[in-house]
DNA sequence: ATGGCACTCCCTGAGTGA
């Protein structure tokens, strides 16, 4: 089974170049964060016609996620738990029926700039809430896992130039420390488990021909709890995508799990 | 060396992103 997360970066923006990659990498689950769409609007059949099962959740204007699955999805839920005031669209997951269930979550993590401020001040607490959740599945036993755009540089080596993400808050210190917490309840962080050293990124900014330098971060992840982990083949970035016509800024990472 | 973009919407300029 192959799935893959990609911050789309609006889907009417991206309404020709995500069924071209849907068509070419041929994923069986995909999560989507930055559908930047409401639920109503969501062109679902430019997915269902192709076998997809569709499940958003969206708000106007700004981040919303969704999941797309060619098997059965069950038990979908929206929002991220434990705050009931939290507007933003930024979490969704749902249980996949293959050969064997798995849960999969779906998520979009606060960018948090500036730092300081109220904005680091909701990345901050969001990650704490991710971490309740994250506790809970690694309870649970189960294959599961928690994939999508984390906003997190987890290292040095993450960013072609490091020292340019040191007061950011994809890089502070406390943005690391939370990630770290959440990895250090036994979660596997797929694309390093199989992948050392610099250079592998997931997001290249629009400006300053960064894609064309390899000016990029890594901040796009797979959270895998053990049971998963051990179900784990393969997983990659499609990075050449970056380069074709109109693209997102970020790219597809993708995992090939034997489910 | 520096700066260079792109998305959204009843606000085509301002907020947001990373």
């Amino acid at each position: 089974m192959k799935i893959a997360t990609f911050n789309i970066n609006g889907i009417k923006a991206r309404a020709e170049a995500l069924p071209r990659w849907l068509d070419d990498a041929q994923p069986d689950v995909v999560l989507l964060q930055e559908i930047k769409s409401i639920d109503e609007n969501f062109p679902r059949e430019i997915f269902e016609e192709r076998g997809y099962n569709v499940e958003t959740h969206g708000q106007k204007s700004f981040n919303g996620v969704a999941i797309l699955s060619k098997l059965p999805l069950e038990d979908v839920s929206r929002g991220l738990p434990g705050d009931d005031e939290d507007e933003q669209a930024r979490w969704i997951e749902a249980t996949v029926i293959g050969k064997q269930a798995l849960r999969i979550c779906g998520l979009y993590l606060p960018n948090g700039n500036p730092v300081p401020g109220l904005k680091y001040d909701y990345k901050l607490a969001w990650m704490e809430r991710l971490y309740d959740r994250a506790r809970d599945l690694m309870a649970s036993e189960e294959p599961a896992l928690m994939a999508g755009d984390y906003n997190i540089i987890p290292q040095a080596e993450d960013a072609a130039r490091p020292d340019a993400w040191r007061e950011d808050a994809l890089f502070r210190p406390e943005s690391r420390a939370a990630f770290r917490k959440i990895l250090n309840l036994g979660f596997t962080e797929a694309f390093r488990a199989r992948t050392q050293g610099p250079g592998h990124y997931s997001f290249w900014d629009y400006q300053a021909g960064a894609w064309n330098k390899n000016d990029g971060i890594r901040i796009d992840h797979f959270l895998l709890t053990p049971q998963a982990a051990d179900l784990m083949q393969d997983c990659q970035i499609d990075a050449a995508i970056r380069g074709h016509e109109k693209p997102s800024d970020h790219v597809p990472v993708w995992i090939q799990l034997d489910l």
